[in-house]
DNA sequence: CATATAAATTTTATGCTTGAAATATCTTCT
DNA sequence: AGAAGATATTTCAAGCATAAAATTTATATG
C-alpha cells in the first residue's frame, strides 16, 4: 500500500527505544522515503500501462533476463529479483504466452528450466528501457547528482540492516 | 516486485534525455532507493506477520483511523492512503470481520459510510505502533539524524514530480 | 415533478505477492 | 539398487492492488 503512517504522539508507549526523539525523526524520514518511492512507482506503473500495456513486474523480469543472454533458471530469476518462486512462475507464464520469453529445458536436469528472452522480447525491452530511463530522469530531476553518492551509501547501508542481527 | 533494474549499457537507445551520464546516475540512485525501501518493507511485513499476525495494509488503515477518532468515510480513507476505493473496501471488510473496525452510517447521506476503530482496535494499534516505531529505528539506524532534514527535502520534492507536467 | 448528472461505494476481472504444500527429479549413502 | 535427503519448480489459498463497470442515493435543472 502506501502509508504505514504510525506517527503517534509519544505517550507512555515506548518500546525500548534508545532515544524517543530520534526515533520519531527516523520514523518521519521513513514515511517520506516510502511516500517518494511509492509516488515514483505509481508514475512508472501508469506510464508502462498506457505506453506499453505492460507492468513493472514484467519489466523487472525482462530486465533481469536482458543482462544474461542465455537466460536464467527460474530459481535464479526468483533470487535475483528477490521474489518468491511461485510469483516468478506466474509472471513468466504470461510472458511466455505473449511470446516475450521462452522456456528452455536444462541438460542433465529435468527439474530445471531456463527462461530466455525471445528476439521480440529483446527488442521490446530495449524500447521500454530507454523510456524507463527517461522517466526516472524526469522524476528524480530535483536531486543533485553530486550528492547522489552520499545518499547512495546511506541507502546501501539501510538495505542490509535487519531487526534481528546487526551485520 | 523489487527491481525495475534496467541498467542497460548506453548504446544507441537514447530517448531524448538531457545528459546521458547523469541520467544513468539517477537511474542507479533510483534502483538503490527502491532496494532500500523494499528491504525495509519486507522486514516490517515479516515482523507484523510473526508478531501480530497482521499485514502492512491493515496497519496503514488502522493508523489513518487512529488519528481521527470519529473515523473517516471510505472515500476519505482511500484518498488519505492513496489507494483505490475497491482496495479499501476489501481491507475494511476483513478488519470489520475481526472486530477491529466498525462501519457507521452517515446522517443525511445513505450512500456513505464512516469507518471507525473499535476499542479493541485502538488498543491493538497502540501496541503495534510502538513496535513499528522501534523496528524503523533499528532499520534506519545508520542514517545520521542531522542529515535527515536535507534528505527529507529532496524526497519531498521527488514525491511531487510528474512525468507529465512540472509543478 | 421528472430526468439527468454527480457522488459514494461495491463489484468484477485481472494480475501481483506471499508462504506453505505438493511434485518431480537428482544426489548421496549404505 | 533402494531409501533418504536435497533441489527445482509448480500449485494452492489468501490477501493486496488496480481500473473499469455497476449500483445506490443525492442533487440540480428544466
Amino acid at each position: 500500500m502506501s502509508e504505514h503512517a504510525a506517527l503517534v504522539p509519544s505517550g507512555t508507549l515506548e518500546a525500548g527505544a534508545k532515544d524517543a526523539a530520534s526515533s520519531k525523526v527516523r520514523l518521519r524520514l521513513w514515511l517520506k522515503l516510502l511516500k517518494a518511492t511509492k509516488h515514483v512507482e505509481a508514475e512508472l506503473r501508469e506510464n508502462f500501462r498506457t505506453n506499453f500495456d505492460t507492468t513493472l513486474p514484467r519489466f523487472d523480469v525482462m530486465a533481469a533476463l536482458y543482462r544474461v543472454e542465455p537466460g536464467l533458471k527460474m530459481s535464479q530469476l526468483s533470487s535475483v529479483l528477490r521474489v518468491s518462486n511461485g510469483n516468478v512462475t506466474g509472471i513468466v507464464d504470461r510472458l511466455v504466452d505473449d511470446g516475450i520469453l521462452v522456456r528452455v529445458p536444462v541438460d542433465n536436469d529435468r527439474r530445471a528450466t531456463t527462461v530466455r528472452l525471445t528476439k521480440v522480447g529483446r527488442e521490446q525491452f530495449a524500447r521500454m528501457a530507454a523510456m524507463h530511463e527517461a522517466w526516472i530522469d524526469t522524476l528524480l530531476d530535483g536531486i543533485d547528482v553530486a550528492e547522489v553518492q552520499h545518499l547512495s551509501d546511506q541507502l546501501e547501508h539501510v538495505a542490509h540492516k535487519t531487526t534481528k542481527n546487526e551485520d
